[in-house]
DNA sequence: GATAGCATGTGAACACTGTTCGCATTTAAT
DNA sequence: ATTAAATGCGAACAGTGTTCACATGCTATC
């Protein structure tokens, strides 16, 4: 992958500085991501970065939405290997959408972090969507959709539920002295209810 | 309230730094908030604020903590007042609850900000857990807690759900378009199917 | 009421940040 | 081979959080 042909061009600086972004998040949490300090990490001057975005926020908002299509590829995963094992695929996908921010929490806030990014980029946006749609990929194709904004009260509880959850574990007092393990098990047990609602309703 | 008796002693610049937090948060976002801002705002030294709060990180945990405070009493009038008018109380906190962080967003992730403030820090938690009992008190009063850290499956679906929605409504694309009105319908629309399953299980 | 001590505010300094700009170097097109 | 475009560099700028010696005001004690 690295193409370090000359010394002088780096070949993909780009992508570079968005894996350096996401090491140093990872390490040192989301609020300590510096430019200098992603560029330093690449081994690239601090200005060779405005070559490639226009801000720190460009930059932010081009690792949001990688976060967003990882996201989007997880679900999609759980979504598929829960119709393979004839389990339940909106508990698959919802447990994978907590395990996901629970694994990279930093990428979880930067998807989400209105003031740091560029929340009408198109690529940003699009990936949006795509999250979107992959989410209700977990309810049954009976509630397919003309728009794909569109969403139903139980749509919106459901991914208000998850989401909300995701966040109160990373950011929030639910579950701090948890491991991995039993904060799963504790959205396991919070998705009961809440299938029952979902089920139901799709039935209509 | 203003207290300038002499020019140089402030009278009460701990809170007077947290207004300016406020004050520029609102106007600009929380990302803008700076100290030597709030120092300006306030019409003192930038480094006068290291008399009252150790860190800029310091000063970000007392306005989260105020925040949380608030957040508390606006769920706690919202409460008592549905209870006198005979309405179901977990729907009138929960409106409450969004119609708050719509008002007020940026106070909002102020509350939620774990990288940016003490997230350990004893008034803080303790502001955490006012909150969560607050929120209790939508429930009935049948489900009484010996610890006020433990959750139900279900009030745990309750608060996910209603924080999730919350952070979505301002930090993600649901309802962006959407007049506040509007939005408090949609949050209306999502409780409904919530507050059935709330309620049947409050009956065992 | 003077004085000693403590709390609070100041100004200058430091390292670090995002960002800009003119210039150097490499690659691609003619 | 010569140009033009793309990409990287170093120096500079204003702004940030933070520290520290010093100045000022307040309060309690003799």
């Amino acid at each position: 992958m690295k193409k370090r042909k000359s010394s002088y061009h780096h070949g993909d600086l780009a992508e570079s500085l968005l894996n350096a972004v996401d090491e140093l998040a990872g390490k040192f949490g989301l609020e300590a991501v510096t430019l200098r300090g992603c560029a330093k990490l690449v081994g690239v001057s601090p200005s060779s970065a405005f070559r490639h975005y226009a801000d720190k926020r460009a930059l932010l908002t081009a690792f949001a939405t990688r976060a967003l299509q990882q996201l989007s590829q997880a679900l999609s995963e759980a979504n598929q290997q829960a119709v393979q094992s004839n389990n339940d695929a909106f508990t698959a996908v919802s447990l994978a959408y907590i395990e996901f921010t629970i694994d990279k929490p930093a990428l979880f806030r930067a998807m989400w972090r209105e003031e740091a990014i560029y929340s009408s980029d198109d690529a940003y946006m699009e990936a949006i969507v795509e999250l979107n749609s992959t989410m209700k990929g977990g309810f049954a194709s009976s509630i397919t959709d003309d728009d794909p904004t569109a969403m139903s009260a139980e749509e919106l509880l459901a991914w208000s539920s998850v989401h909300g959850l995701a966040h109160l574990l990373i950011d929030g007092p639910v579950g701090n002295d948890m491991t991995k393990a039993n904060k799963l098990k504790l959205a396991n047990e919070m998705l009961k209810p809440l299938t029952t609602s979902i089920h139901s309703a799709e039935r209509n």
